[in-house]
DNA sequence: CAACTCGGTTCAATGAATGAACCTAAGGTG
DNA sequence: CACCTTAGGTTCATTCATTGAACCGAGTTG
């Protein structure tokens, strides 16, 4: 799908992201990455995405600028995915993506969104009513709602049940 | 992707979305349909799908209330794929989607989306800064810009080439 | 030294996408 | 009437992507 011999006749931006952000899985890498995965590991346990369309997918976003691998330690030898500036900009689609899904597959109250400077809960395009601002993606806290497993399987999700913010790496370690 | 095997195991909205809008061409035909193509042809010579696909497609769209198929003439019977208010909530993310597009992948300005009533170009969410209001889809104008082919080939391309709103029918008869 | 972790690659089997051909029902033209 | 065209599909063989399991290598822990 990223091959420019599919979309690309389309002379629309629309297509062009989707060349980009459109396959199979690769969305949910982002949001993750949002959320604060990070390794390698992790994703693939969070998605239970097989093995090698994440290597490929990490791959695709890192050469496209959405994810940038990083070296954290050097013994082992560990690289970590950290979103870009780019990716981060994709937080909007992916919570206007969210919205619909809630609103209009009936889904219960999974997560919330709020402004963690005032608690306010985000407006659907990522805005704080009360500031009346959009709020940038590293002060959004995130915070589980009652439709949430409260005890799942996989620690990045064990992670995720306590408040944070986006972007806010996940350990794992001590979960 | 759309029978709840795949990422049916996410809790999250985002997930449940893009089970049923991310599968390969899903959001492009939807594109299509709030740009007021309606008929199967119409898709199939803009979108270049093969055909069995956009069958597919168009089929699963319906199910899931995103369209609704109509008989817009007796004899010969003949159907028309009309998008529904559910469909209609997907522009926030096509809008934003394509912005990312347009800002990341330096595409050039091939659309402008104006407030029809006002001539305000959209903001970022689909707001008029003019009217301090999130512009209703039947009032959004679409406008080709500078980077568009002036001379396309298919009638739904060359019907796009004017100045229309949202959800219009297209007409290529008289293209 | 054995076992384990992390971050992958390789491989066979399955499933989806593709493009061409075909089909049906109706209408238009000569 | 014979023939061609249009709209909206279906069917089919080929190609391509996804899947899940197995394997691998560097390094670390017991």
């Amino acid at each position: 799908m990223a091959l420019g011999k599919d979309y690309a006749t389309q002379e629309c931006s629309i297509a062009g992201a989707l060349e980009i952000v459109g396959e199979r899985w690769t969305l949910l890498v982002v949001r993750d990455a949002l959320y604060g995965v990070r390794r390698y590991n992790d994703f693939l346990v969070h998605l239970g995405i097989p093995r090698a369309v994440l290597a490929s997918r990490l791959q695709a976003l890192t050469a496209e600028g959405i994810l940038e691998k990083r070296r954290y330690q050097e013994s082992p030898p560990r690289d970590e995915y950290v979103v870009t500036d780019r990716g981060i900009a994709l937080w909007p689609t992916l919570r206007s993506l969210g919205r619909w899904g809630r609103e209009h597959l009936g889904e219960a109250r999974l997560r919330y969104f709020r402004h963690a400077t005032c608690g306010t809960e985000l407006g659907p395009y990522g805005e704080c009513a009360t500031c009346g601002t959009v709020v940038p993606v590293p002060d959004v806290e995130m915070v589980p709602g009652p439709g949430l497993d409260p005890d799942p399987a996989d620690p990045v999700s064990r992670a995720l049940l306590k408040p944070r913010r986006l972007l806010e790496p996940i350990d794992t370690r001590h979960a």
